[in-house]
DNA sequence: GCATTAAAGAGAG
DNA sequence: CTCTCTTTAATGC
């Protein structure tokens, strides 16, 4: 992976929130949204792009039978809505809060292309963040192909650890923002299946887990 | 091999 | 204490 591409533990909200320029710093305006709070609908007018300050969003479509599909959960210094940038009329998906304390950056195409023109840092940061959110979202489409559910889970802890994962010798510890929930949802499992699963690692002694943190016992399992 | 359901335990605010 | 998250077992496709 180019150095282009990896931010390494850089909080990208502190360096890319907009506000922090002078002239839009008047207009400041966080958004507060409690859990399940809706960001936006499918067809609502895509006018603004949205950076997390704080807390989890999910980035939802629905079925044919109103069974909602989950195609991200994103986190603090993560981006959405980017598709207002490209001219975009209306949104694809939903966008719903998932912490009862989530906070949002919202800023309208407009002032962001001003952004974008007049500082090319700033420019740079805000495409490297929507190119590493779609190859996010591209990697995991590609593990939802993979047969079983064990190697679906090994990927994306693979993905999770080369993403920010600490190593330490042969282990590696990743903290995340993900409950088991989340991740069978991102991987299409049952929950109580995923549990299992983890189980089934930890007697291995491949791992071992906690909320919000996974701990690879043996590298080399995850080939990371 | 995995989903669904249910019931109960553990942790956070 | 209450709500959310996790664990575990039973049952069925």
């Amino acid at each position: 992976m180019s150095a282009l591409w990896y931010i390494e533990n850089v909080d990208m909200y502190t360096l890319l929130c907009p506000h922090k320029f002078a002239e839009y710093s008047k207009n400041h305006n966080f958004k507060r949204f409690g859990k399940e709070d809706v960001v936006y609908w499918e067809e609502d007018a895509a006018s603004s792009i949205y950076l997390i300050a704080e807390g989890k969003v999910k980035i939802v479509v629905y079925g044919e039978n109103g069974e909602e599909r989950i195609k991200a959960i994103l986190g603090k210094g993560e981006l959405f809505g980017e598709m207002a940038l490209f001219g975009a009329e209306k949104r694809r998906e939903c966008a719903v809060a998932i912490d009862t304390n989530t906070v949002l950056c919202p800023m309208s195409a407009e002032t962001m292309n001003n952004l974008m023109r007049d500082y090319k840092d700033f420019a740079l940061g805000i495409r490297k963040l929507i190119g590493w959110k779609l190859q996010k979202i591209e990697r995991r489409m590609e593990i939802l192909l993979f047969k079983d559910a064990e190697t679906r889970l090994r990927e994306f802890i693979k993905d999770l650890a080369s993403e920010s994962g600490q190593k330490r010798g042969e282990t590696v510890i990743i903290k995340h923002i993900y409950t088991q929930q989340n991740i069978a949802d991102l991987i299409g499992l049952a929950r109580p299946t995923l549990n299992q699963l983890f189980n089934d690692l930890r007697s291995q002694g491949a791992l071992d887990f906690k909320r919000g943190e996974i701990c690879i016992k043996k590298r080399q399992m995850f080939a990371v």
